[in-house]
DNA sequence: GCCGCCAGGATTGTCGACAATCTCAGGCGA
DNA sequence: TCGCCTGAGATTGTCGACAATCCTGGCGGC
């Protein structure tokens, strides 16, 4: 039909990627194999190349013998994750100013000021807990012409990233903060500095992580992470 | 038997894996489920999911209704890899100067101090294409105490580079000199000196990197990347 | 002579069934 | 009453077979 020539292993995998992270499939939940195949009509085949898929992806744990479960969420997984966005979208804000096209460039000037003026209009309320956010991270990460570094950002982390704020209900009052830190990151891109833009990118996703260390230890009434 | 907990498809992944690495399976190669089947005496079944394991080690890349072949090499994709191991280990570096308890680093200068013993009795020829360096990386690498640190170097990367190492015959003249800055990189962790062994790291990497890109552009006498 | 189309063969994707293993409840003994 | 062992039940791992899809070679038309 319309992309039919996805294979159906893949049509599960990224549907059952999208009800994780969601949270349709809470965290710690068991995936019975007999039972997510009769629930979406497929066999035990594809189920399971599916399975393996987001296991790879970091979204569910399989033992063997004993079966799949989606991941559990810690605050401890979490801040190793800032840890490695730190290191790898440092490394991919340098690339990026080094290998944009002056086009590519453009595109991600028009992203921000879109974002300008939708966080202008919502009064900034939703802009860090949206999908804007990880755009503008994914657009910068797409500059960096690594593929490999594309891959495992957009591939894994991103997914995890979301399962996280969707879970942890993760909004905070860093929303026009984080704006203006892209909008400077964007710059130091278009005036070709990548050793700039390698630390702004880094002491922006430090600031993010910081922040949620300080949520985490109580010293913010914001959501709790879990209620167990 | 010994360790037979481990299922069948892992074997059969562990056992390719080296064969990919080794370059018994030469990249490239068509993997025909058929006949890995035959040859591995096991069904398609855990052979196919041993095959999406290598896919998503990035050692064979799938097309649907296609097939598997064992990945190609490119000049290119290695850099890729050059320029994530500089964020990622320097990352590492300075999380285990952080966190690293002090048998870990009684053990770590151990480590170094038999690899200097090995080099001095060896006359150093041996040491950078061997697996001493991915060890000492690899001890850095568990010292960060980042699980996901951890699993994306040890699990993936780090066999990737091994199979350039092999396909692409890399060992050059850097041995001893790597050997001296593993030993400064040490001290920095024994000295608690995250930012120093993080700069350190990073330039150790950087400097194979060079290498490899001088040695691209022709201007070393050493083996070139492949016969084709 | 070159390009497009078509059938043959092989390969991959998918399915249902059997065997090996784990989990959990119940009973026995100390 | 607590702990260990045992057996039923369910689940996962593995296998072989069928259907859908893709590559190869040859043929016909321009």
């Amino acid at each position: 039909m319309l992309d039919q020539d996805i294979t159906l292993a893949d049509q599960i995998f990224t549907r059952m990627r999208r009800e994780i992270v969601a949270g349709q499939l809470p965290p710690g939940s068991k995936m019975s194999e007999p039972e997510l195949a009769r629930r979406y009509g497929i066999s035990r085949g594809p189920l399971r190349e599916a399975l393996r898929r987001l296991e790879s992806s970091s979204l569910v744990v399989r033992r063997p013998n004993v079966g799949a479960r989606v991941v559990e969420l810690s605050s401890e997984h979490l801040l190793d994750l800032y840890y490695l966005r730190e290191a790898l979208e440092g490394l991919a804000a340098r690339l990026a100013a080094e290998r944009m096209g002056d086009a590519e460039i453009a595109e991600l000037q028009d992203l921000i000021a879109r974002h300008e003026r939708q966080v202008a209009q919502d009064h900034g309320l939703a802009y860090y807990q949206s999908e804007g956010d990880l755009d503008f991270h994914y657009c910068i990460v797409r500059g960096s012409h690594n593929a490999r570094l594309q891959d495992l950002l957009a591939n894994d982390l991103y997914h995890l990233v979301r399962m996280y704020r969707c879970q942890f209900a993760m909004s905070g009052p860093r929303a026009p903060t984080a704006l203006r830190e892209h909008a400077q990151i964007v710059d130091a891109i278009a005036a070709r500095d990548g050793e700039l833009a390698e630390i702004l990118m880094r002491r922006h996703i430090r600031a993010s992580r910081q922040q949620v260390e300080k949520r985490l230890n109580g010293e913010l009434a914001t959501p709790p992470p879990l209620t167990h």
